[in-house]
DNA sequence: CGTCGGGTTGATAACTTTCAAATTTCGTGG
DNA sequence: CCACGAAATTTGAAAGTTATCAACCCGACG
């Protein structure tokens, strides 16, 4: 049932051609990842599960670079992500650019920008993307015939804002090292809910740049921090793939909150 | 009706002895911070009006430097200020602080934290507090009710998010000067829109120690950039005052989206 | 092949923190 | 009303962190 069977999803080329999936899955063959997700919060039967996949009617595709969402743009849509990974960041006067989170795939994109109306940022593909555009009057009635998805997306909406939170402590009271850890871990404890990664690492498609730009450092220190985690033999970040060595050293290093990488079963049954 | 008396808020003394009120109100003489900040969303009706003084009901006392809400806490509460400043703050394992929002008079406390349950974060009082408790039932009751409060609300949380994620862009993009202008602009605006506050100045309650846990800095730098903004000519914050002498440099220097404090009529007639 | 977008490294400059000490302000008890 | 101690502000000097500039390398791709 869980099985990901690679097909157009990006895939990362590493030194002697070895190909690794940073995404793709088989609609209609497994689940996907965002009842993957709501799975680990709230215990799912097959009814709820199907409930949810029907939201996933409307795929769209979206390539690299073009930007999904700009800035004060109106008539918002709501997407989940199926695969592919994007960023939502604000550009300064100055062409600063912070980015402010990824969505990876089972994540909802746009969800309070609906309600708000007017975006406030803009929101780019990192990779080539699919999303399922969801329409506001489906998401309700969905979540009146089955009310406990309504929790666990109320429960996921909230991990967002928390994470974006930490993202903040992050900037204003680590320094690069402890933030860059902090960042590559939490990608972990995210991607792994959705079933692409583990504790010892998964593929990810960000460059320096983008790391630089998420972390508020210059991509020239970005490279240099990586190089130290590497020789301190924490983490590897290369080719396209996060390899984690020694994961309580890391965990200590960036003052992590586990509890986000142990929940195993899901916390409410 | 929107005459301040003040009475027991926060008193800021002044060289020669000039008191400067940040935040009393008298209750039933004059609307609440809530119903003003409202109403500069959505243009409100007397009985919306009434409707929502109505959820003050429940009124507590909060002291300074007593936390009303500790990381990790369950059976959450939520508030609307009706008086006085508090903070919500994370600490990291080394002890250091980040300061990630401020609630001021007519904002609400926990609407989230009361969904999630466990609440991330510490919540303290700044100045002495004064809050209304606000059940989650009536507060349904009165969204039903009054359906045009619930878009207000709404609309105030969204503000409330967008002011998180400028927080984070300022952290990671801007330098001590530009922050430290940025939030003094982002408080004046705050306050402009419940009636604590104009385009040229306002009282604030907050020391160098609690700018710098929120801006990133050291108490020692704050110190010094608040200087060089004096020294410009732009800002003076001194003796819980913060005066705006040159606003357009200001809001020039902070790369400041002056949208926030424009608008002056209701934005939903 | 040549270009182009990453990645890597060194040298230098800019920004911010830390430490230490003096000064001012504030609250409280006499 | 004054005096005292605690807390907050202010300033200088030195150290540490991160940015900027410049150059070079490398693999992908047309």
């Amino acid at each position: 049932m869980l099985v990901l069977t690679p097909i157009y999803g990006l895939r990362v080329r590493l030194r002697h051609r070895i190909f690794i999936d940073t995404g793709a899955f088989v609609l209609g063959e497994v689940h996907s990842p965002f009842s993957r997700k709501l799975g680990a919060f709230v215990a799912l039967s097959d009814q709820e599960m199907s409930a949810l996949d029907r939201l996933h009617s409307r795929r769209r595709i979206f390539p690299v670079g073009v930007d999904m969402v700009h800035q004060g743009q109106t008539d918002q849509a709501a997407y989940i992500l199926a695969s592919g990974w994007v960023c939502s960041y604000k550009i300064l006067a100055d062409g600063a650019r912070q980015i402010v989170d990824f969505q990876l795939p089972g994540d909802f994109l746009g969800l309070r920008s609906v309600l708000f109306r007017t975006s406030d940022h803009n929101i780019e593909p990192i990779t080539k993307v699919e999303a399922s555009e969801v329409l506001v009057c489906d998401l309700l009635e969905t979540f009146s015939e089955t009310p406990r998805l309504a929790t666990a997306v109320l429960w996921a909406a909230s991990r967002d804002e928390a994470m974006v939170v930490e993202h903040l402590v992050s900037l204003g009271r680590r320094n690069a090292k402890e933030r860059t850890a902090h960042f590559l871990l939490e990608l972990g404890a995210r991607l792994k809910l959705v079933g692409l990664g583990s504790t010892s690492g998964y593929a990810c498609p960000l460059s320096q740049y983008l790391l630089a730009d998420t972390l508020g450092l210059s991509a020239v220190h970005v490279n240099r921090v990586l190089r130290e985690l590497r020789e301190d033999g924490l983490v590897t970040f290369q080719n396209g793939l996060v390899e984690i060595h020694d994961l309580n050293g890391l965990v200590d290093l960036a003052d992590f909150d586990k509890t986000y990488l142990d929940h195993e079963g899901p916390l409410l049954k």
